[in-house]
DNA sequence: TCTGGGGTCCTAGGACCC
DNA sequence: TCTGGGGTCCTAGGACCC
């Protein structure tokens, strides 16, 4: 028995505990580079606005419309508060996104008593609102959470396990198939074809049939959705296969030297992100391209992937790569919209494998720079210490015009109460 | 002018092996 | 008329998630 706790609109109400004008309003939260809508409070959902909507589209349309850059530090920061609450009231859990955590509920007497007093609990110490949806399945807790969401009535609890048999069927027949999980708007059209539109219309298909039809990911959903747990918790903490750092251009780069700049931040900031992890990594990809959505311009990808001599975690021996590759994709004549850097096949640093003709003293001297300059870094401030080659202006950094303060990450961004 | 970023898994098909 | 059988590995592409 599974409960799926999820911050209702996580990116809006963050911003909202600490910005008391910002409540009760339409807003929105943009993407990097304050490109595209990717939160919006349930005010700003009400007036139409839909996820990854591109700003300066919503922004005609709503010119009074309340907005924020994408400030991570500060949602990082509130995600790690609730799930340290979530830690404390279940016997296991299973931090499945920024916003979202699986609970083991499996011997609680009163869940659904259990679930208001975690999401009382979550209101008062981080004021944060969250659902909790309870189900046998994974896949059933999510679509319980969906009607916690949707159904005012239920007040942000709902557990699908106490329904009967008709009123489980009156309920999964009002329910689109797009809502489960698993099932993108993709999959729903082909379904569409095949007569299946509700949750109920899918759950009385044949599992073997829907198997043929699609895949075996599918069938899974279906089972888990019948009550037959395929997906259990997931209590080992996930090592990940691979590692990308890429952004889009505040401005656009049309030389060498601009765009050299460019991947070799990029390429710094996953060798950070790859030693706090404890990794090595033995491919480096770099990709580039042109803005896709300008038609009138001649449009220009490109991509090269180094296999390095060893698996490496150097910010140096990366920078070579990536200028390496840069040489060989690099085309003149091209205004340059993104790129990115990809490190793949990735090892713990403890089985390093080392090289027959480098000298391990060599090794150790470099391992020891790059622990230096990670500490000054943390200490000082992200780029304290950083590649030259990284560039000084760098005027293709990223636009984020309406930042909201680092309310608990920074002492100098702290919320001031004034006593009268 | 302005259109995000970061992940995972599965499948099909080709190359190659014995 | 007849054209084996079984396996691995790699890659590209498609689908999903937040």
């Amino acid at each position: 028995m599974y409960a799926l706790v999820d911050v209702n609109n996580f990116y809006a109400s963050c911003e909202a505990v600490f910005d008391v004008s910002l409540r009760s309003k339409p807003l929105v939260v943009l993407s990097n580079n304050d490109g595209c809508v990717i939160a919006r409070s349930k005010e700003a959902k009400a007036l139409g606005i839909k996820m990854t909507e591109p700003w300066h589209v919503v922004r005609k349309r709503h010119p009074h419309l309340l907005y924020r850059s994408s400030n991570y530090e500060l949602y990082a920061d509130m995600s790690a508060r609730v799930m340290a609450i979530l830690s404390g009231a279940a016997p296991a859990i299973e931090v499945y996104s920024i916003d979202e955590s699986f609970l083991d509920v499996r011997g609680v007497k009163d869940r659904c008593d259990f679930a208001r007093e975690v999401r009382q609990r979550i209101r008062q110490w981080t004021g944060l609102p969250v659902c909790v949806g309870i189900g046998r399945t994974k896949t059933r807790a999510k679509l319980a959470n969906h009607v916690a969401k949707k159904q005012p009535v239920h007040e942000g609890v709902f557990d699908l396990e106490v329904l009967n048999a008709a009123q489980t069927r009156a309920l999964f027949s009002a329910i689109n198939v797009e809502e489960v999980w698993g099932i993108g708007a993709r999959l729903a059209r082909r379904l569409e074809c095949l007569n299946v539109r509700t949750v109920q219309e899918f759950i009385d298909a044949d599992s073997e049939w829907i198997r043929a039809h699609s895949s075996v990911v599918l069938q899974r959903t279906h089972d888990e959705l019948c009550g037959t747990p395929c997906l259990a918790l997931e209590l080992v903490p996930f090592v990940r296969k691979q590692l990308v750092v890429s952004r889009s251009f505040g401005h656009e780069i049309d030389t060498y030297a601009g765009l050299r700049e460019a991947v070799l931040t990029y390429a710094s900031r996953a060798a950070e992100k790859l030693r706090s992890e404890g990794l090595l990594a033995r491919y480096l990809h770099v990709f580039v391209h042109t803005n896709s959505f300008r038609a009138d311009r001649d449009q220009y990808a490109g991509s090269y992937t180094v296999k390095m001599p060893t698996a490496s975690d150097d910010t140096l021996v990366f920078a070579a790569a990536v200028i390496f590759a840069l040489d060989r994709i690099f085309r003149d004549g091209y205004k340059y919209q993104k790129a990115g850097v990809m490190l793949a096949e990735l090892t713990p640093a403890v089985h390093r494998q080392e090289a027959l003709f480098i000298d391990p003293n060599h090794l150790a001297k470099r391992s020891r720079l790059s622990s230096t300059i990670d500490a000054i870094n943390r200490q000082f401030g992200r780029d304290t210490v950083r590649l030259a080659a990284t560039g000084v202006h760098r005027p293709w950094r990223m636009r984020r015009q309406t930042l909201s303060p680092r309310y608990t990450t920074r002492w100098s961004d702290l919320a001031i109460a004034y006593a009268r």
